[in-house]
DNA sequence: TTTTTCTACGCAATCGTTCCCGGTGACGAT
DNA sequence: ATCGTCACCGGGAACGATTGCGTAGAAAAA
């Protein structure tokens, strides 16, 4: 089944002009006079013709469409920031073309080679918790492809990023278990391959020292896969639980990881906030329904979008090569509920 | 910055070849001798040569890319439809695109003429809650355009469609709240546009007719968004609680109906599931973490995506029209835990 | 030797659109 | 009468790839 559209030779025919006359007609051109105009609008208005995007597409060299790589779209902080993403590429004429990872290396090189095949005008990358080798994005920016790295972003490449003060997220959910009188605080962290999981790591560790606490690397347990699966939280959870010191808070620093150890610890029956206090970085819109209700380090996930496309579609759009970088680090935001509340506060 | 892929023409200029020469090497053609093609194979392998997929939807009147349209993808289930899309889709060499309708009807138009400007050979929808007029699809429809209706259907056109057996859900929901001795159980649907909303409702009535209980309507909300502003369940919910007999049970009929409405019941301070007891259509993979855990009917979104992108591609690559469309119907399995369940029972 | 049959390649059209060159009249200026 | 200057429009190449057709040269058959 094919679907025959109309083109601009349809019309062409129709009326008894060129192809050029028509196409020129249609841009308001200046060559073309006030009443030939008139004649193929509306007679294109009329047969409903559609500029063939593949054909522009052709002789553009550009595809008006960008790519996204994220490990899942199911999960909340990731779908706030698309949805930031496309609120400033459709504004801009732009469409989007999301790929998933599933938190898999070799899914990312597949999706990254299928993205730059179909033309696509750049990429907004947040890499997989497995990735370590960045040869299949190099190789594209190497030779001038844009690209803008969010939230999980990487070192060795110079292009545009966007990501969230992870340091300070991390040290002021740290501090706060502190200040509430919390004393073995353990950290469950996602892949050490991770720039967040390095800079929510520093932020725990710094709040610990700042606070005359000692660090202890006992407490830090790391969890490849960003906690996606509930055996390595189990894991993770069970090797400090099984400490001398057993932790009386965690500081979970992705929101699979928080969501599973709260599963984890509902399932050992321990509670929360008595037993374990926990704070986890996470952009759930349902923290509130949680029992007990969780205290977050919010990410401003629906900014890191918007910004991140407005960076990579001024690099498009940008008549030279792009030489200055930018690194834009919003702010996150700590929401205290019931999960890390002493008993104490809670009753005040 | 335009970014330069090497082409057909690079290869045969740097080879003394002529593009057809090439371009037969490298599909292979038995016109082409094994030297030749040999000196090809590992030119382009060198330059890495990747073929443009532009020009060859221009060529072949054809992208390779099907487009999905679901209200939200910050939605369990439709992230999960798309997970399941996906896997049917790459597997045989298909694109997506995806866009958001967010429950306005406006949005939904925009984003079919859109992904049908853009040259996407076939279409997955899902309507918004707000659609009723439906000429923005009917046109493509009529045009011969592949389109399949998943979850939110129409009635009026004929395309193939894959839902879930809504009625029985809704059914075996309600039936299971007489059994465990509710007296007056409200339904908390969404829009009454929506054909999954008609379908569950019919399931709703059945159950309490069926074991001799009263349908009455004053215990039917609508929800016209489907539960995503917390304003229209607040207020189809004080309206349910002003009924001089108030309800002891609540089915709500869409994921955010059924978290909206747990999320009002716990700031009423409405214990559930003693004061009200609450069975949802839900996807959501927190079900057991929220307080109560929640009942939930559970859809098998995966294996929706997926069957929908089978017959969607099979239309789409059928030779002659197709005029005999399928309705595959798929099962939904009910999930009982304490929002639903009396007290004797729990402790059992 | 001549004719036929392959083999192996090139030419050119095609997809829909844009845009660089032209070209053609009309009209005023010289 | 001739030229320049417009306004207005058409021809055709180009984008990258595929493909029907034509054909040179060699091998096989006559």
């Amino acid at each position: 089944m094919k679907f025959e559209a109309v083109t601009i030779k349809d019309i062409a025919r129709a009326l008894g002009l060129s192809t050029s006359t028509v196409s020129r007609a249609l841009r308001d051109s200046y060559e073309i006079s006030p009443e030939t105009k008139k004649l193929v609008l509306e007679y294109s208005e009329k047969i409903n013709y559609q500029p063939n995007p593949i054909a522009l597409s052709l002789k553009e060299k550009r595809s008006r469409s960008i790519g996204i790589i994220v490990c899942e779209i199911a999960n909340s902080f990731f779908s706030q920031i698309i949805n930031g993403i496309e609120s400033i590429a459709y504004d801009k004429g732009y469409n989007v073309i999301i790929a998933q990872s599933h938190e898999s290396y070799d899914r990312e090189v597949i999706n990254v080679q299928y993205l730059a095949s179909r033309s696509i005008d750049g990429l907004l990358v947040s890499v997989s918790s497995e990735t370590q080798d960045l040869k299949h994005l190099k190789s594209l920016h190497d030779r001038g492809f844009p690209i803008v790295f969010f939230d999980r972003i990487v070192d060795e490449m110079q292009t545009h990023k966007v990501i969230v003060d992870n340091f300070k997220g991390a040290y002021e959910a740290t501090e706060h278990l502190i200040k509430s009188g919390y004393k073995n605080i353990a950290a469950l962290a996602g892949s050490e391959y991770l720039s967040i999981t390095k800079e929510r790591l520093c932020g725990y560790q710094q709040a610990l020292l700042d606070n005359k606490m000692v660090f202890d690397e006992a407490y830090v347990k790391h969890c490849l896969h960003g906690g996606m699966l509930y055996n390595e939280v189990e894991n993770a959870l069970n090797q400090l639980f099984k400490l001398k010191k057993k932790p009386d808070a965690i500081i979970a620093s992705a929101d699979k990881l928080t969501t599973n150890c709260l599963r984890y610890l509902k399932k050992r029956k321990l509670k929360v906030p008595d037993d374990v206090a926990l704070v986890g970085f996470s952009n759930l819109d349902l923290t509130d329904l949680l029992s007990p209700s969780l205290s977050v380090v919010r990410q401003p996930a629906f900014e890191i979008g918007q910004v991140s496309t407005e960076l990579l579609i001024q690099q498009i759009e940008s008549k030279r090569p792009v030489t200055d970088f930018e690194r834009r680090i919003l702010p996150p935001q700590l929401f205290i509920r019931e999960s890390s509340m002493k008993e104490a506060e809670k009753v005040k």
